[in-house]
DNA sequence: ATTGAGAGTTTTTTT
DNA sequence: AACTCTCAAT
């Protein structure tokens, strides 16, 4: 046990050995806060407290996976949940459903289909959208949501316009969501606060069953998350929660950075554990972060310090333009890369936005250098994934709407527009889903006979597809794209597109394999029973982001945001685009407390680098299809010059390098554009890889495509067959059955199962493949 | 009913 | 610049 202790120091110690009663950790960056916690679960268990009593509720999935595996390397094999609160609220709700008004197969709708739903009630009601956008409205809603006002208690402040719009939208939305057995993410909180405020005795159960409560990120958390967290912590106090008021950069999501600064109110007798020493960067480096955050009045004062070395001067560059910012930094990694003092993973480049990533892909890749990009276009958003989710999400919860409206006519099945409208007008005035209206169209006589035959179809392909809905997920899959007509119209398809969206499926199809073998391992159920695979399969999915697919190990330099940065370290880190209107971002003038937050996010991004930091700008810069002048960032002036190299300010247009103007002053001679010298190109030792999953796809495909090479030799191989060869859609041949096609596989080695469509009449039949004589038919991909 | 062209708008950040 | 949505033509 005494081995939990060794290597920390005093204030870590007490944080770890902290057992009864609520505890504050204030954890300044780099302070080994994760380490802290971990050792603390461990602690816990050591003293023999079951794994079943303790949550660790994270904020963001790359938190929570980074406490399991750090937990599972100190405390091998105990099952303590560890999870974000999104998860966590899912899967309380799927066990008490019914006493929110759901079904435990309820859906939880992305921020794309909610957004669908709101625009179709707001359409219903006849609200005038003219002033107000449908996205203003949802996030009006969403804030009242992360602020516990539910539809029934929501009262506009009178004179204000968008509140009155929301008064009439909000309950109209709520009610459609309940209606389509649907939540969206902030339900999943909202629900779980309001069940536990209803029924004292889950409340006390919960309260009981897990005793030993911690929240990380605390700083982050919004009113729902906080009272969720109250509600768990009445009957043992045993809370403890970990943050750092400075690396609040949440608040346009609710976020509220009082429940921090006052958790000594709400806890009284709360211990108190300050890590101020920072373990991470060069004194430089932490000093420009103190520095920048000093400027920020709403914070709880903090002295971090450290005992690491002064390191190089933080560099502060400006580029003449977008392209040369990217190209400067591309070819300063890649040199560092040659000259073989750093390897690609120790670089990462942050930015505020997405949207500025692209000219850092385009420049590394021109370097040959290898990147991975932290959620660009998310796989799980693209259309044809969307489109066979929702199919799915059709099958386990046939009352979701939206989903309904998604897949009834992708692919084309000839029910259009009218056809739509009079089914969704039956369905409003009987009460009816629309797969119910659907199902009765036969009974609606605005629908023509014609009509009438689609529909029918429709929905017989539904019920027969939500028959196999209880069996592995490939399988589903498999039928669905089969049945639904989706994949064979992408393999008629010669375009492109098409080939990477079948591409892409083919990835999902994987996904769900995946899911399946895990299927023995998961269970980790909240209480009551499991949730059945599909379930199960579309909350991963849906909460679930691209981001979580960072992986630390792979070599590779990391391009993200800001935002997506908190939490990690790099040797070396680039923080680009530091101009007004972009950091901070022109959306954060109004106010001041989210100036602050800019601020925050700023710090946040310089205290993720260990050893070297370079800030940098652009003097012109293309965005939204324009090129214009730039201004510095105002944050620039608020870091100590003493720590800094400022370079090319010259690049600058002259008045904003007018020693009066207090802009910049020029340090130094001899000047160089960064990225102008003259670099060989290089050859393959690091193939330029793209980084985002569908990328990636899209360079297997094409290599795949090129190099063609099927399996066996010629018809009536007697070769044995792998089980793994087979694959979805691929034509087979049978000795009896002759020609077929697989529509559906599930299982693996041994194991594994095709099912198969025979062209000649012998109907569907399944095979364990390693058992059968099914062989791959030539070219049939 | 489906497709295509043109107009208008956009994303700040994440579960 | 890229994307989505609307409207008109087929």
């Amino acid at each position: 046990m005494e081995r939990l202790l060794e290597g920390l120091t005093a204030a870590q110690r007490e944080a770890v050995r902290h057992v009864e009663g609520p505890l504050l950790i204030l954890a300044g960056p780099g302070s080994g806060k994760t380490r802290v916690v971990t050792h603390r679960v461990a602690w816990l268990l050591a003293l023999g407290i079951p794994a079943e009593q303790i949550l660790a509720l994270t904020f963001t999935n790359k938190a929570a996976e980074e406490m399991r595996s750090r937990l599972e390397h100190l405390a091998p094999g105990e099952r303590v949940w560890v999870g974000t609160f999104h998860r966590y609220c899912a899967r309380l709700l799927r066990r008490y459903a019914p006493l929110v008004g759901l079904e435990e197969n309820y859906t939880i709708y992305d921020a794309g289909e909610s957004g669908r739903l709101l625009r179709r009630v707001a359409a219903r009601l006849k609200v005038d959208l003219a002033h107000f956008t449908p996205d203003a409205l949802a996030s009006a809603i969403s804030w009242a949501k992360n602020k516990l006002v539910t539809a029934d208690q929501y009262e506009p402040r009178p004179g204000h316009p968008l509140g009155a719009l929301v008064g009439r939208v909000y309950p109209a939305y709520q009610q459609q969501l309940l209606q389509s057995n649907a939540v969206d993410f902030d339900d999943l909180l909202l629900h779980v606060a309001v069940l536990l405020r209803d029924n004292p005795e889950i409340r006390r159960g919960l309260d009981q069953r897990y005793r030993f409560l911690l929240v990380d990120e605390y700083q982050d958390t919004n009113l729902a998350q906080y009272a969720i967290a109250r509600a768990l912590s009445i009957d043992h106090p045993n809370l403890a929660v970990t943050g750092d008021p400075d690396q609040s950069i949440y608040g346009w999501r609710g976020a509220n950075l009082n429940n921090i600064l006052e958790f000594e109110r709400d806890f009284p007798g709360v211990r108190v554990v300050r890590l101020e020493r920072n373990y991470r960067s060069t004194k430089r480096i932490l000093r420009v972060a103190a520095e920048l955050i000093a400027h920020n009045v709403k914070r709880k004062q903090k002295d971090l310090y450290t005992e690491n070395g002064d390191g190089t001067p933080v560099r502060l560059v400006t580029y003449a333009d977008h392209k040369e910012e990217a190209r400067g930094i591309a070819a300063r990694i890649a040199g560092e890369i040659r000259a073989g003092r750093r390897r690609p993973r120790d670089f990462a480049v942050f930015y505020r936005i997405n949207a500025l990533s692209l000219p850092f892909e385009l420049a590394l890749r021109e370097e040959g250098v290898p990147y991975q990009l932290v959620q660009g276009v998310e796989f799980f958003q693209r259309q044809e994934i969307k489109d066979v989710l929702a199919f799915l999400q059709l099958l386990n919860n046939p009352r979701d709407d939206i989903a309904f409206l998604r897949v009834i006519n992708t692919p084309p099945r000839g029910i259009g527009k009218t056809t739509l409208a009079r089914l969704s007008d039956h369905a409003a005035r009987c009460g009816l889903t629309l797969l119910e209206a659907a199902a009765r169209c036969h009974e609606i006589d605005a629908l023509s006979a014609r009509a009438r035959g689609l529909v029918g179809k429709f929905v017989a392909l539904v019920d027969r597809l939500a028959r196999l809905a209880d069996g592995p997920m490939e399988e589903i899959l498999g039928h669905v794209l089969e049945e639904s007509g989706y994949s064979g119209r992408l393999k008629e398809s010669e375009s492109i597109e098409d080939q990477e969206r079948l591409a892409n499926i083919e990835e999902l199809l994987t996904v769900a394999r995946e899911f399946d073998e895990q299927a023995g391992r998961r269970g980790e159920a909240v209480g009551g029973a499991l949730p059945r695979p599909l379930d199960e399969f579309l909350e991963e999915i849906s909460l679930t982001g691209d981001t979580d697919d960072w992986q630390s190990e792979t070599d590779r330099v990391t391009l993200m945001t800001l935002h997506a940065s908190k939490g990690l370290e790099f040797p070396v880190v680039y923080l680009v685009a530091a101009e007004e209107s972009l950091l901070p971002h022109e959306r954060s003038r109004e106010r001041p407390d989210q100036l602050e937050e800019e601020r925050r996010l700023m710090f946040v991004g310089i205290t993720r680098a260990e050893e070297e930091l370079q800030i940098s700008m652009a003097a012109y810069r293309d965005f939204r299809g324009q090129r214009k002048m730039t201004i510095p960032s105002q944050f620039l002036l608020e870091l100590p010059r003493a720590e800094m190299e400022v370079r090319d300010v010259e690049l600058l247009p002259p008045a904003w390098r007018q020693p009066e103007e207090g802009v910049f002053r020029v340090q130094g001679a001899g000047f160089s554009i960064e990225g102008s010298q003259p670099v060989q190109s290089r050859p393959s030792a690091l193939a330029p890889r793209s980084s985002s999953l569908v990328a990636q796809l899209r360079l297997t495909t094409a290599a795949e495509l090129a190099s063609e090479a099927p399996a066996g030799t010629a018809e009536g191989d007697a070769r044995p067959v792998s089980p793994d060869e087979f694959h979805q859609g691929m034509l087979v041949r049978h000795p009896a059955h002759g020609l077929g096609r697989v529509v559906a596989l599930s299982g693996s080695g041994a194991a594994r199962k095709a099912t198969v469509q025979f062209v000649t009449g012998a109907g569907q039949k399944k095979f364990v493949l390693a058992d059968s004589p099914l062989r791959p038919v030539k070219n049939s991909t």
